[in-house]
Formats: C-alpha cells, structure tokens, sequence
DNA sequence: TTAAATAGGTCTAAATATTAGACCTATAAA
DNA sequence: TTTATAGGTCTAATATTTAGACCTATTTAA
C-alpha cells in the first residue's frame, strides 16, 4: 500500500496508520521498544530486507519517531532512537500485547507487569484527565468542530 | 509484506502483526468498529481495490476477527460483523486515537469519551486485576516459562 | 415477466513494492 | 597496510496491488 496515501484522512485512527500502519513499521517500533538502534540488529530481529529497512527507517526519521545519530565511540555506527513521540506509542503495543495474550495462542512468552507492585497487565483502559478509568464499552467517539458532515454521520450513526 | 510471515513469531506483538499489522487491515477493522458491514461501503470508506478488499475480508474472517454472514432481508447482500475477538481491538484502535491526537496535526475531529460521564479520554493506561491503574513508564516485560533463551535475554536487557 | 439495477465478487494486464544478494564506502581493528 | 565491520546502494527476479472490465445471483421496476 502506499505509505502515505493515508495521511489526508480525515479520521485520527486513519492518520496514525500512515505513519505507522504497515507491519513493517510497527515491528522496527517493536524492536526499537525492546531497545534495538542499529541497522543489522533490526534486520536480524525483524527479518526484514536492506532495501525495505532502509526506506522504514527513513520514514520514520523523518516522521519524528525514531531520532538517527553516528555512534560516537565507534563511527562506523549509526543508531537510530525513539524520541518522545516514538515512545508514546508503547500503550499501542501493549494493547497488541494483551490482545495476543488473549486471542493468539502462542504460550506463556512475556507478561506485561508494575515494576513498582508486580501485578500483571490485566487489560488496557482509557483514563480521563482525573484519572478515572473510561471502560472500552463506555467510551464513544464524539464529533468535533473541524468533522465533515459526511463523518459526523458515520461518527454519530456508529456510537448513537 | 508477507501476511503471515510473522505467525511464528514468539513475541505476542509479532504474532498480532501477523493478524492485524498491515494498514489495510487495521483500517479494515476501524471501519467495522464505525459500523460498517458491506463490501462497497468497506470499498468507498477505505478506497481499498476489489481485489485486495476481497482477500483481506477473508483473512479477517479466517482469523476470526470478522463473520461472514448473508443479508436476511435482502439475499444479494453479505455483512461482515466483528466478532468478540474483533471488538476486542477497540483498544488497539482507542490509543492509535489518542496518539494521534497528541502527536499528528488535523485539527478536533474526534474526541473519545465516557459515554456516561462525557469526560474526555486523555490517556489509554494498563490496568492490573484489581483495577489498579499501572503507568506506561512503570510497565515492564518479564520472561514467561515457555521463552527461548534468546528472546528472554534481549527482553531482560530492554527491561533492566 | 421480462428488463434493468444492485451486491459482491473474479479476472487481467500494468504499475509498484519487496526480495536476495552483489557491490560500495567510511571507519576501525589487527 | 591488510582485513573486518557498519550501513548502506543497486539490480534483476518475484510478489503484491491497482483499475477497470466482466460475471452471477438476487431484487426491483416497467
């Protein structure tokens, strides 16, 4: 699919996937998460060819989520980091996570947990700005002042 | 990419990229969640290709994410309904929303909310068995029983 | 009760994207 | 000063995606 034929849309969730809606992309983020920087390890880690890594990692520089800097003790080096905006994207893998957790089988592999309490990651929540959870099932999407009419139809049709 | 190239991934997020990380799919899946159900109605909101429209519905109904069924009031009509496991995306679907919306500009198009408070979704957070919100910064992976050494030492070494 | 329209496809050739692997360049190590 | 390493580029073969023509089973209109 065309990478960026995406960006144009109107629709938040739609705009997200043109910056990282291939599976590529999110699988470099993956292993940028669990703390790969350079270009073989994401290779190796990811399977991923020359070219095509090459052209993600690209991307995502110049999308802001991951930063390129040479290596200074070595060169030859270059490293390739998550930058705030690149991190922020942790709740979308971890709701990967505990949705696999859940439908995939694939046994007992990692678990997501409190480093403070050790609980277990039970499912994932919206918060409001107080801090109270918004449950999946209760949250809806609301239109706001820059929508199409043509979406605030579907918005309101799906969440009425 | 190949759709099902990372099925044998051990890491649960690999193994959801093998489901649904593909920008088709996952906007496939956000359409189903607006409400959508209909081939054409999939088409025009996605602008994906027949063909490709007509393989990726049928992975999603493979993995279970979709159910095929045919119109009751009308016999040339096909619905393509989430099942359990495909509502069980909102999640996934609620922090690309919430990422979006803080890192990507396009102005108030939607906002999530309670539908009982009306408060706004200001983050997605995990959440432990008893309820207990467990921060992203304070959220870590551990090694499960059934992880290959490899795996277990770089997901200790992300997670130091 | 034919005729036209609709829904959901299939099929095809052309355009794009991806692959494996050879090759290249700068730096570093032996 | 040769050899190795890191991070690429380049290329031909392969695979995927596209637009759009076509097909079939229903349903609706004349």
């Amino acid at each position: 699919m065309l990478q960026n034929s995406f960006a144009e849309f109107e629709c938040p969730v739609g705009r997200s996937l043109s910056e990282i809606g291939d599976g590529w992309t999110l699988l470099i983020i993956r292993e940028a998460i669990y703390g790969t920087t350079q270009f073989e390890a994401f290779r190796e880690n990811t399977g991923a060819s020359r070219g095509l890594l090459t052209g993600r990692l690209a991307q995502l520089v110049q999308s802001g989520i991951l930063a390129k800097s040479k290596g200074q003790a070595d060169g030859r080096e270059t490293h390739y980091r998550l930058t705030p905006k690149g991190r922020d994207l942790w709740p979308v893998m971890l709701s990967l996570l505990v949705w696999s957790e859940k439908h995939l089988s694939g046994g007992d592999v990692v678990k997501a947990r409190s480093r403070s309490t050790g609980a277990a990651v039970h499912r994932i929540s919206a918060v409001d700005e107080d801090g109270n959870l918004i449950a999946p099932q209760d949250t809806v999407l609301v239109p706001g002042k820059d929508i199409s009419d043509e979406f605030k139809a579907r918005i309101e049709a799906a969440f009425a």
